[in-house]
DNA sequence: GTATCTGCAAACGATTTGCAATCCC
DNA sequence: GGGATTGCAAATCGTTTGCAGATAC
């Protein structure tokens, strides 16, 4: 699906800036990007935006269900392209590298612990922090 | 071990404000506040404090470790007294009550996940959303 | 043409910080 | 006494918002 009839389907206008952030989060090397970073790759890229509308872009895209925005410990919220299958983040706490996983046997687990205590669930964030491979001594 | 000695061990020296905001963490019915929470708490108690002291206080009980700092989706970092043993968390979107569960099995797992991607573990945190019994219709 | 969208700058909420006055040992 | 700590207000950071002009369809 492209991303001008992906943006039709929930109602958004294809305008310029939101061709130009969806590109970025798809294409630059990095899956996980906070408002700056997107802010600043598109200034590398000669585009003109303002910071006001990277964030407005970014939050109807997450309401949307077109990006899912995590918050780290970092202080601010990093975005991703929603992909369909869910995971969970290994953040590197030196470089700042961020892996994906899933484990289904901790998923089942959540549900387990979740009906317990007689939670309804609507969502988890999990995030190990941690050294990366190339960042240990 | 008193909350005094507690402070001289870390290095603390012994303030009315930091007994206070201990006391506050200790014997408020809600074990996880926000530096708000403590603040409001204390002018109740016709406690002088500046918030701005508040947060520097919980800031260096999270330094030495007498506190941890959780945030979870609500905008603001929410701190509890630290426990000998971890635990996670199941947060209500509703009501916003915080149940706090430990699971072997999901931290076993999650050691596997880390290792396969050649991480060293730091810490990690785990937060369930949902609705709580009382909150579901 | 017109409703939607953008850029800009001002506003915001949470948190931090500089500094002079105050407190603890 | 003197370094650590506080209160206060101003500063900062990430993010949101109001509004006048620009854009998509």
């Amino acid at each position: 699906m492209s991303d001008r009839s992906q943006f039709r389907a929930v109602g958004l206008k294809t305008t310029l800036p939101r061709l130009k952030v969806m590109e970025i989060l798809e294409n630059s090397g990095e899956r996980h990007m906070t408002a700056e970073d997107v802010y600043k790759e598109m200034l590398n890229l000669k585009e003109e935006i303002g910071l006001g509308t990277v964030y407005r872009v970014l939050n109807q895209f997450e309401q949307a269900g077109l990006v899912e925005r995590n918050n780290f410990e970092s202080g601010s919220s990093v975005f991703e392209i929603k992909s369909d299958s869910h995971h969970d983040h290994l953040v590197c706490m030196k470089c700042g590298v961020v892996e994906e996983f899933f484990d289904p046997s901790i998923e089942a687990q959540q549900e387990k612990v979740a009906k317990m205590a007689g939670f309804q669930i609507a969502g988890h964030s999990l995030s190990i922090y941690g050294f990366c491979s190339d960042c240990q001594e």
